[in-house]
RNA sequence: GCACCCGUAGCUCAGCUGGAUAGAGCGCUGCCCUCCGAAGGCAGAGGUCUCAGGUUCGAAUCCUGACGGGUGCGCCA
């Protein structure tokens, strides 16, 4: 229960009692009527709509339908004042003793503070980074991580089952041309001189270390036999050693998976589950054989037209339907991901994500037709795209380009900054607008660096304590005087104002997890530090505002109290974003 | 050509799914520490929310159409 959903309760019982009263009919829709902060703090600490929305219905003026429900609610005891205002708001001014109940109630939590149960039995399928084990990821691969990773957590922190899951993609054509690669490395390592790298295969240095293995493992034994005898061992080696850095790089991020799917386990140990897919979507009358126009844009130069093997996509919103067997007989890459996603749905998940990168964005149409196909629309796949990265350096592009080795990987960045950083900034951002990530900026110790400012404020709720010691030596984040404080004694604007925000955060959780914006926790963490610091910043020209009252010691264990809830629910946002909460800054 | 994303202060961006006078940071102007809470804070200037229609009590937000910018388009992966 919230001071928002406890004072809707009593706005919706006003409502009855008009409804009783014959001023709205008995059948009123109250599914709208909405209890919010106002933007504006002189209007005071609530306001409802209730007026303006049910006005239509009822035939009356929104201000009529007001003054009849301002009596009611002036008497309800958690509320001080109530006035009409505007077109017909009903703004409200809580008993003070409303907000303190926040920091009881976040003390009582402690870090299950805003914690939710609406996914209460909902298992949730998040699927992000699925990075391809050719090579190391980019800053692209990393905003992907960290975005999956957060929503994961804030799926979790409102009671979803999650499962976080990565698709390898261990088959197909770009394994054949890895093997290429590091087969050439492996050459290179016994001593060959092996020139430039041809085009068409993997140039980078990272495959060097492979090279170096295969020699370690194999000897010479794999140099000169047929490409089809090397390729199995070869491909397997560079696949391990590549997802096993893709996994250190993540675990520098602090993301870990529960799930590593490999697109090559589709057609493994006899089974052959790409055929099975098909068939299930062929028993609904999903395919057929049928011509598909030419791309438009940039003709393929390999353009074939012929009769082919199509899912029915365009049933389900897709601009065309999609080939699943290539002419040679093969599965199409497509294809392995409609028998991916029948697993998914198999396991018995109703609720998919995958977060994708930009470049993957054409893609979601075709995805989203086969979850709905495969599951008759009863499982939802929402598919969220994460923009560019654009790295910067003091303001300036850093220019990227694999052939020319100046690629900038993300070990590359997390090594340099830090993962904090990393994982704050990229969060600080709505996932559908590109982003901007300059290494100059984020490294920076100061109010201008939003990494930085919220941790300071987390820091300074330590600091509080330490100082608090010197005066009450046993006034610490434990002592009953601080957890059983007498809350009355918070009453300074700047207190309110700190309280009415923690107010929201059980609400914030909630809404970001519908609308799946992890973002929305990373601004409403850097409002809250906002807040603390300024009313931190007052005790300079106020001193009987400060945290410590050398002489009152009550008073000082209110506030420490309320620096503690502060601190839980720093601790708690940060948490959901992946990013660590320090007592002390140095 | 088509699809998706973006367009809000000089710059970088929020805007809680339709609410009141559109917010924050940077930059700019002016302030606040002769250790004790400045890694910080306060105040000011700065807007036709790209444009044109529509929906309604009410639009930055929803719809339609333009105009800019980005990404993508395959039997590749």
């Amino acid at each position: 229960m919230t001071i928002h959903t406890e004072v809707r309760g009593h706005v919706l019982q006003a409502l009855e009692t008009l409804k009783a009263d014959g001023m709205l009919g008995p059948d009123a829709d109250v599914a709208n009527v909405n209890v919010e902060a106002p933007k504006d703090p002189t209007h005071g600490d609530l306001a409802t709509n209730a007026a303006m929305v049910l006005a239509k219905a009822a035939k009356r003026k929104p201000r009529d339908i007001a003054e009849a429900l301002v009596p009611l609610l002036r008497d309800v005891a958690m509320v001080a004042a109530a006035d009409v205002a505007g077109p017909g708001f009903i703004n409200l001014t809580l008993d003070p003793a409303a907000w303190q109940g926040v920091v009881r109630d976040v003390l009582s939590a402690g870090d299950a503070y805003g914690c939710q149960s609406s996914g209460e039995g909902v298992a949730v399928n998040v699927e992000y980074v699925s990075a391809n084990p050719t090579g190391p990821m980019h800053v692209g691969h990393g905003r992907g991580a960290v975005f999956g990773d957060a929503l994961a957590n804030l799926l979790a922190f409102n009671g979803y089952d999650v499962t976080r899951e990565y698709y390898i993609n261990d088959a197909g054509g770009q394994i054949a041309v890895l093997a290429r690669s590091a087969h050439l490395r492996y050459r290179e390592a016994l001593g060959e001189e092996i020139g430039e790298i041809p085009q068409g295969l993997y140039p980078g240095d990272y495959l060097k270390p492979v090279g170096a293995a295969l020699v370690e493992a194999h000897g010479e034994a794999l140099r000169d036999i047929p490409e089809e005898d090397w390729r199995g061992p070869v491909a397997s080696c560079a696949i391990e050693m590549m997802m096993a850095q893709i996994k250190r790089d993540l675990a520098a991020l602090n993301i870990h998976h529960d799930v590593f799917f490999s697109e090559a386990s589709l057609n493994a140990n006899g089974r052959d589950r790409v055929r099975e897919a098909m068939d299930a979507l062929d028993a609904k009358g999903l395919l057929y054989e049928g011509r598909l126009p030419p791309p438009k844009g940039e003709p393929p130069d390999d353009w074939e037209d012929r009769e082919q093997t199509l899912f029915r996509s365009t049933d389900f919103g897709d601009d065309v339907d999609r080939a699943l067997l290539k002419s040679d007989g093969s599965y199409t890459y497509f294809a392995g991901d409609v028998a991916y996603h029948f697993d998914k749905l198999e396991r018995g998940f109703t609720t998919l994500i995958n977060v994708f990168g930009a470049d993957h964005a054409g893609y979601i149409k075709r995805l989203t037709s086969v979850v709905k196909a495969l599951s008759d629309e009863r499982a939802t796949l929402d598919i969220k795209v994460c923009q560019l990265v654009n790295l910067l350096r003091d303001g300036v592009p850093v220019k990227m380009g694999k052939r020319s080795g100046t690629f900038v990987t993300l070990a590359d960045v997390v090594d340099e900054v830090g993962a904090d950083p990393v994982r704050f900034m990229m969060l600080f951002r709505r996932n559908a607008a590109a982003l901007d990530f300059d290494f100059a900026k984020v490294t920076e110790r100061s109010k201008d660096n939003p990494v930085f400012y919220v941790q300071y404020a987390h820091a300074r709720t330590f600091s509080s304590f330490r100082n608090a010691q010197e005066a009450f030596a046993h006034l610490d984040a434990t002592s009953a005087a601080v957890l059983e404080a007498d809350l009355s004694l918070l009453n300074d604007a700047g207190e309110i104002d700190l309280m009415r925000r923690m107010a929201d955060f059980p609400k914030l959780i909630a809404e970001a997890a519908v609308a799946r914006e992890p973002h929305r926790i990373a601004f409403y963490l850097y409002d809250l530090a906002a807040a603390f610091h300024a009313q931190w910043a007052r005790g300079n020209d106020s001193p009987h505002l400060r945290i410590i009252q050398p002489d009152e010691e009550e008073l000082t264990a209110a506030r420490l109290a309320l620096v503690l809830s502060l601190r839980h629910v720093l601790s708690t946002g940060l948490r959901l974003l992946g990013v660590h909460a320090p007592e002390e800054l140095r």
